[in-house]
RNA sequence: GGGUGAUUAGCUCAGUGGUAGAGCGCUUCGUUCACAUCGAAGAUGUCAGCAGUUCGAAUCUGUUAUCACCCA
């Protein structure tokens, strides 16, 4: 054998034998008739490469499934990608800039785009499957599957599939159930990407911000009393105004508002509500009037209590505008500048203030075609367009003016300060940022495609509710349970080009007349076109009563109309589009397919059985539902729940039973790695250094349920030496020479210290066995580490060297005999987390019919606990213990051969000493034992239990330390005493306690007795002798 | 502001009512024939504070403090 174990060597070539030769595949070493263990693998995006986290959940992932599988499950861990739209345009997008392409990706057809993106994950995509093989990842590479498998844009070169397939499936079953609706509602807007996102991938930062003061002048001139009052009802102020105050820190957003709302029971302002009043901003002659309305939602305390409604630009302000009918005038493109399209502000202006006086009705589209911005702020940025604003209506006078405060501060009047500024509150405020683009977000009014949450998140809460699937750690729940129960509406569409388009084709509505209009359009959801077509057909022969031709088109920018203009068809007005034949009737009908793509995590909510071939009739399903899934606590919303709500909603079944959640892994400090921060740790690095073993070990011991992952490098070359070690041990048996047959079956032991190892290894069993079962993946690696170290290697291999050496041939047979089979039993309990350097110690084996990964899993426990044996070799370790202490705290050599005494030895003590005096002699380095009745003077103490040991050393000992050293020992000794008298003395112990309980503090008190009086007698001596 | 969790040895953390543990680090000793990626011995705790429940609390309850994360 190599002196140690050479990872970098051994772990490919085994990884590849085990891949080589099918050992990961779904099913294999499973016995006949065995019932299924699946883990879907939380999908990678295509672009990810592996780090931290990953190698941290695919270790407990590994763990479970070589563990299922070597009891004979029928196993799969199913891998994969996440096509992950945003990251991948995004990634080729760059490597297009790269390679000098000088088209941007909106200057190029769709199509080329796509079969570029194609391109790039032929090329560079997957990375991260290549990186998992080295952690040791046992998953069924061959059925790795891939979000957008099976779509019609991938080229033949791929990998077939039908990912894509289930997706469209999917959409347009839960279209077909009600499920999923078009509408415009106000999304979060990620001005980079030009797409909308979900809440979930908005993160809310706190800026440094202002808070803006504006009088809204009451129309025609109008005034008011307006009187402020303290809690007592005294009043503070009294004045006329013929104006409004409302603060805001969104200026630009006044352009679009359409009220100004108050709290029904603020008496402020109850003399003007249902007045007009006038937004100050934009040319004079234009100037937009808008009610004053009252709401629930301002808070009377909070500013001036009077608050602009701007339906189209914020969440809050969105939902009062529903509940008054309050027009929502959006201001923005899709860059968040400001609009520049439309009719002129005049004609929009005016007909917006007749909408005001009611003088004319509204609707979504009327509303969302009228461009409010001043011809002026047109086409601005919207941050300039606000410096504008607000510069502007300062001049004009309607900020609200204060005392200037640095004048106050002053001691005197400093004549180039101006006695009074415009009121700006400097504010932190929350600000929305999109996690991928890191730019503002702002909430725009557009056209989403929505999942309908509330409709199907019943099940998933009562999944969890009923216990039908549990999250651990249990904290989760309730974090779960917040969540569903408040849901929103999950906006899945995306405004990109890499991902599932959306399959709904529009077509024209039918007007009474019988003519085709591009307002309120038809929609046809069905997975592919010419199912499309079939529906639509249907539709119009309905609704014309007529057949007619349906051929196809592209929108452009999402515009029906201007898509149709663009392909040339025959088109009447901008809302009556036909293609009619000479008596008038239409032969063709052009619909268009939406032009979105889905949202990453709804083609990933299916991934659970997406990936086992659904819908097709695939033998795989059998997997389905899953066991457990394991993924990182921070996607509990964005995916696990959304499983679950999909898996319930499509297939009424829950999609595992179990979901584990761990917490961001984090550096040693504890902090979040960054490439900033420069304290990223890059797993395969730790697998070059130490071995994936030892990764491994060290990411299933910190697995502590709910605990803070924090990796350190110390602790994973920690689990490197304890790979050494165990190498050891069997360098250990190599140098002995005991053979190694490979099948070494449990000897019926007759020796105590066989019978001890042998219960210690069925109690080691049940602790992993426990751990597992409990997802307490440090549990069982705790019981590992500490069995093989320190049961295996620090005493049974020690205890075995008399055995080896001496000459009773049938002991030394069933020790050699024995300790195989143990170290076999170490291999195989430590084979699920560290796979690599078991399999090859397996192999060192004279023939094994099975790999090691294929071993069987034992099913022995404690029933192997000889408890004599047990008691016996406990008596005995702590002996040696005990003199080991003895001799270094009095300065014995360690060399030394010493000569032990012993006094009043009972029965018991006297066999215990007797079948191991060997032993005891050999690791206490003892020359002698002889019985004495009683001890010489200057002899060191040592009581157990059945007996009092000596070690003569007159003249050698330094009988001041000697006396020190006891007295020590009867301190702690006396203060455990202390505790147990005074449990026992208290009736209501004896009375209350347990029965086992309290028998075991009567021992504990009975040896500690014991004990004590043998130090008092010991000190004695040594008195005498000083 | 709301929610969740944490606070245990110098450090990082286990510990699911029966009187405190691991690894690392530290000190001393040791190359005795598996292993110096090692062995032996050792030191170190008002289990954050306060109050309560209990025969008994690191563990359960309440409360305070500090910290972290999530959501507004």
């Amino acid at each position: 054998m190599e002196k140690t174990f050479n990872a970098a060597e051994t772990e490919p070539r085994i990884y590849k034998m085990w891949e080589d030769s099918g050992a990961f595949a779904a099913g294999a070493n499973a016995k006949p008739g065995a019932d299924t263990f699946c883990i879907q693998l939380p999908p990678p995006n295509v672009t990810g490469f592996l780090h931290v986290g990953h190698a941290f959940n695919h270790t407990l992932m590994d763990m479970l499934t070589r563990w299922k599988r070597m009891q004979g499950y029928d196993v799969l861990w199913q891998p994969g990608l996440d096509h992950a739209g945003i990251a991948t345009q995004l990634m080729v997008e760059k490597q297009m800039a790269a390679d000098g392409e000088n088209r941007k990706r909106s200057e190029m057809p769709r199509d080329e785009f796509i079969s570029k993106v194609w391109e790039w994950k032929a090329d560079k995509g997957g990375v991260i499957e290549q990186q998992a093989r080295r952690l040791g990842d046992s998953m069924d590479w061959e059925r790795s599957a891939f979000t957008m498998s099976g779509a019609a844009s991938a080229p033949a070169t791929e990998k077939p599939g039908n990912f894509h397939d289930a997706v469209l499936k999917v959409f347009v079953q839960m279209y077909n159930d009600g499920l999923i609706y078009r509408g415009k509602r106000l999304v979060n807007w990620d001005p980079h990407f030009e797409t909308a996102i979900s809440d979930l991938e908005v993160e809310n930062n706190e800026v440094d911000g202002h808070m803006w003061h504006f009088k809204y002048p009451l129309a025609d001139g109008q005034t008011y009393e307006y009187v402020e009052k303290d809690e007592d009802g005294n009043v503070t102020l009294r004045e006329m105004r013929d104006y409004i105050s409302i603060a805001t820190t969104r200026p630009e957003t006044m352009l679009g508002d359409g009220a100004v709302a108050v709290h029904p029971d603020d008496t402020r302002y109850a003399p003007i509500v249902g007045k007009l009043c006038e937004i100050p901003v934009g040319p004079k002659e234009h100037r937009r009037l808008i009610p004053i309305i009252t709401d629930r939602y301002p808070d009377p305390d909070f500013g001036s209590g009077a608050v602009k409604i701007t339906g189209a630009h914020d969440f809050n302000d969105y939902e009062v505008a529903k509940r008054g009918n309050i027009p929502m005038y959006n201001l923005m493109d899709t860059k968040a500048h400001m609009r520049d399209d439309g009719e002129p502000y005049a004609t929009a202006a005016a007909t917006a203030q007749r909408i005001a006086r009611g003088e004319e009705g509204f609707d979504e589209g009327k509303v969302a075609a009228m461009n409010l911005v001043p011809d002026e702020y047109r086409g601005l940025d919207r941050l300039e367009a606000r410096a504008r604003i607000v510069a502007d209506i300062t001049a004009e006078g309607n900020a609200v003016i204060v005392a200037n405060p640095a004048l106050e501060a002053a001691d005197s009047d400093q004549p180039e300060l101006p006695k009074t500024i415009p009121f700006v509150e400097a504010k932190k405020i929350m600000q929305p940022f999109g996690d991928r683009s890191k730019v503002v977000i702002e909430p725009m009014l557009t056209d989403q495609w929505f999942v309908d949450s509330s409709k199907i998140v019943q099940p998933a809460l009562d999944a969890v509710r009923e216990g039908r699937v549990k999250i651990m750690p249990e904290s989760g729940e309730k974090v779960f349970y917040h969540w569903l129960e408040n849901i929103e509406p999950w906006c899945i569409s995306r405004q990109l080009w890499w991902g599932h388009q959306i399959p709904v084709w529009f077509g024209p509505s039918v007007t009474p007349q019988g003519g085709l209009s591009a307002q309120n359009q038809l929609q046809f959801c069905a997975p592919n076109y010419e199912a499309a077509v079939e529906i639509a057909k249907a539709k119009y022969k309905e609704l014309l009563g007529y057949e007619v031709e349906i051929d196809e088109f592209q929108m452009i920018e999402g515009d029906y109309a201007k898509g149709i203009k663009e392909a040339g068809h025959h088109v009447a007005t901008a809302d009556a589009l036909w293609h009619p034949a000479d008596d008038g009737r239409i032969i063709e009908v052009y619909i268009s397919r939406d032009e979105d793509v889905l949202d990453t995590w709804f083609s990933s909510g299916l991934w659970p059985f997406g990936t086992l071939g659904w819908p097709a009739d695939d033998p795989a399903m059998k997997y389905f539902p899953g066991d457990v899934l394991i993924t990182g606590q921070d996607i509990l919303f964005f995916w696990v729940a959304r499983m679950m709500m999909i898996s319930q909603a499509v297939l009424q079944d829950d999609p595992f039973h179990t979901v584990y959640l761990h917490q961001l892994v984090r550096d040693a400090k504890g902090e979040k790695m960054s490439k900033t921060r420069g304290n990223v740790i890059d797993p395969l690095d730790m697998i070059d250094a130490y071995g994936a073993d030892a990764l491994r070990f060290s990411n299933a011991q910190m697995a502590a349920l709910g605990g803070v992952l924090k990796i350190s490098e110390d602790r994973i070359k920690g689990y490197r030496n304890f790979g050494t070690k165990l190498w050891n041990a069997f360098s250990f048996a190599d140098h002995y020479q005991i053979p190694y047959p490979g099948n070494a079956a449990r000897p019926e032991a007759t020796q105590t210290l066989n019978k001890w190892i042998i219960g210690e290894t069925g109690k080691v069993r049940e602790a992993v066995d426990a751990g597992m079962d409990s997802y307490r993946f440090n549990d069982a690696a705790d019981a590992l580490y500490a069995f093989t170290w320190g049961k295996v290697c620090d005493w049974y291999l020690e205890f075995s060297k008399p055995i080896l050496q001496g000459d009773d041939a049938a002991a030394k047979a069933e020790t050699e005999q024995t300790l195989r089979w143990v170290l076999d039993q170490c291999l195989i309990m430590l084979h699920p987390i560290m796979p690599f350097i078991t399999e090859e110690l397996w192999g060192l084996a004279g023939s094994r019919t099975k790999m090691l990964i294929h071993a069987d899993w034992p099913e022995y426990g404690t029933e192997l606990v000889d408890v004599d044996a047990d008691r016996e070799m406990n008596w005995v370790i702590g002996l040696i213990e005990s003199i080991r202490s003895a001799r270094a705290q009095v300065h014995v050599p360690a060399g030394a051969k010493v000569p032990l005494l012993v006094m009043g030895l009972e029965t018991k003590g006297q066999s215990a000493w007797d079948n191991n005096a060997a032993l005891i002699q050999r690791l206490a380095r003892i020359e002698s034992l002889e019985h004495v009745d009683s001890f010489p003077k200057g002899c060191v103490t040592i009581p157990t239990d059945g007996g009092t040991f000596g070690i003569p050393l007159e003249g050698l000992i330094d009988v001041g330390s000697e006396i020190a050293r006891l007295e020590k020992t009867m301190q702690k000794l006396g203060k455990e005493l202390g505790g147990l008298r005074a449990r026992l003395n208290n009736p209501k112990f004896v009375a209350s306690a347990p029965d086992e309980v309290v028998a075991e503090a009567k021992e504990n008190l009975r040896l500690r007795e014991g004990e004590e009086a043998e130090m008092k007698a010991a000190i004695a001596r040594l008195q005498e002798l000083g």
